[in-house]
DNA sequence: AAAGACAATTGGTTGGACCATCTTACCTCT
DNA sequence: AGAGGTAAGATGGTCCAACCAATTGTCTTT
């Protein structure tokens, strides 16, 4: 035999079957999918092994389970691929460390590549971006999710998914280890760095922005209060 | 209320419970757990949600379950750990693209860290990799493997966990999408270039190591046969 | 029409039974 | 005594039927 004996569990079967539905567009993003007593009678199985395999779609998060009122379809978001990653970091203020000096290395990279490719539809959305920042400082509030979102939109400039993907779980793994984002501290010099940056990327200057990008970050680390933080309780 | 109702299942309890055990030695790696009929009792649930947190425990990377034989501990790997990430690439010819993308923009940093970073204990590390690289070239063989070892060497001398993590994960990402590592079609360039980097981050000089690694990744990807990979079947 | 009680639907948990596989110890044959 | 095969036990895999718990929608009551 080709197959030294393929022995696959009967609800890992079930799993490839219904992630190929939902890739195929049978069962859509956001749609119900039938009850467990029914679906596991269509495909021949118990409901223990179909409830198995839900189990196991909801722990890559491509559905979510509500009890009581049914299983929903929806797509991995980066908290649920950052999760199996946390184990390996918990209670480590040196991953914390670790994972502020890989922004380092990586989004000025990242940064330089976002301005070979930008375009002149990407202008309108940098300047909605600083644009929002500049609001939610006037009003004294932290700007978490704006610099997010910034940085968010660096990546998706780039148009490299594995990029957006990698920053997006790392960041989820960085709020997860309750060091914060830490932006807002001084608003107004974060936001004269963004600005910066995204001049850069829009002036399509590659090194400009690299440049740029990693002293917004160097600043980031020194501002933030990293040392303070509890990592674990 | 600030939480609006925290709703667990059972088996997640007992998945964080037995990863503190896990984590705390009582259950070290290699070691086989409790039968799942003694462990369920032991904690006073039914076996089917026992099951279903080993099944938890299983796709983390945590235990290996082997029918007929038992549960036993071990380490999650890269593989283990790609694993949720195969769907949102899988079938793109594109994500292989971004990946050696990532890997352009990535390694040359490390590679610059971790000249930072290199002791006179990294040095025979680095003599011994190269030695086997060369020997396994002189019999003809691909190089893969070495040239694997090669690049984890480098992301341990940075001594970041994060990226070596990262690059691990990515790699195992890589070779699922048979696209292969690709060294070996032109050993003899390799290794010269492999040893110009492990030069440069011997002698402390980040920006040779930068400069090495960034050209030595831009040869694999150029002479590699990626047009003529098939990604889906 | 609004509020509350109720019934149906759906996921969550349980106990027990049986199947599949692996390990081990024993027994037989040489 | 050793090698090989065989049977018993242990352990994970699957199934079933029942019941619990939460949610939703409906129906009654006010």
């Amino acid at each position: 035999m080709s197959t030294p004996v393929r022995k696959v569990k009967l609800s890992d079967m079930v799993v490839s079957e219904l992630l190929t539905l939902i890739r195929n567009g049978t069962y859509a993003s956001g749609s119900r999918l039938p009850a467990e007593r029914e679906l596991s009678s269509r495909f021949k199985i118990s409901r223990t092994s179909l409830r198995d395999a839900f189990r196991q779609l909801e722990l890559l998060g491509y559905v979510e389970i509500r009890q009581g009122d049914g299983t929903y379809v929806r797509a991995p978001d980066s908290d649920t691929l950052s999760r199996p990653f946390q184990g390996l970091l918990a209670g480590s203020q040196q991953a914390a460390l670790d994972l502020l000096e890989f922004r380092r290395m990586l989004e000025p990279e990242v940064a330089a590549l976002a301005a070979q490719r930008a375009t002149s539809k990407h202008q309108d959305a940098f300047a909605c971006a600083l644009e929002r920042q500049r609001e939610v400082a006037a009003r004294g509030e932290r700007l978490s999710r704006e610099d997010l979102a910034f940085h968010q939109l660096i990546a998706q400039t780039a148009g490299n998914t594995v990029t957006l993907q990698v920053l997006d779980t790392l960041r989820a793994l960085l709020s997860d280890l309750r060091t914060s984002a830490l932006p807002g501290h001084f608003p107004a010099l974060t936001i004269a760095q963004h600005e910066r940056i995204a001049a850069a990327i829009l002036a399509r200057d590659p090194e400009a922005a690299r440049h740029a990008m990693l002293e917004h970050l160097t600043a980031v680390v020194e501002t933030s209060d990293l040392k303070s933080s509890r990592v674990l309780d």
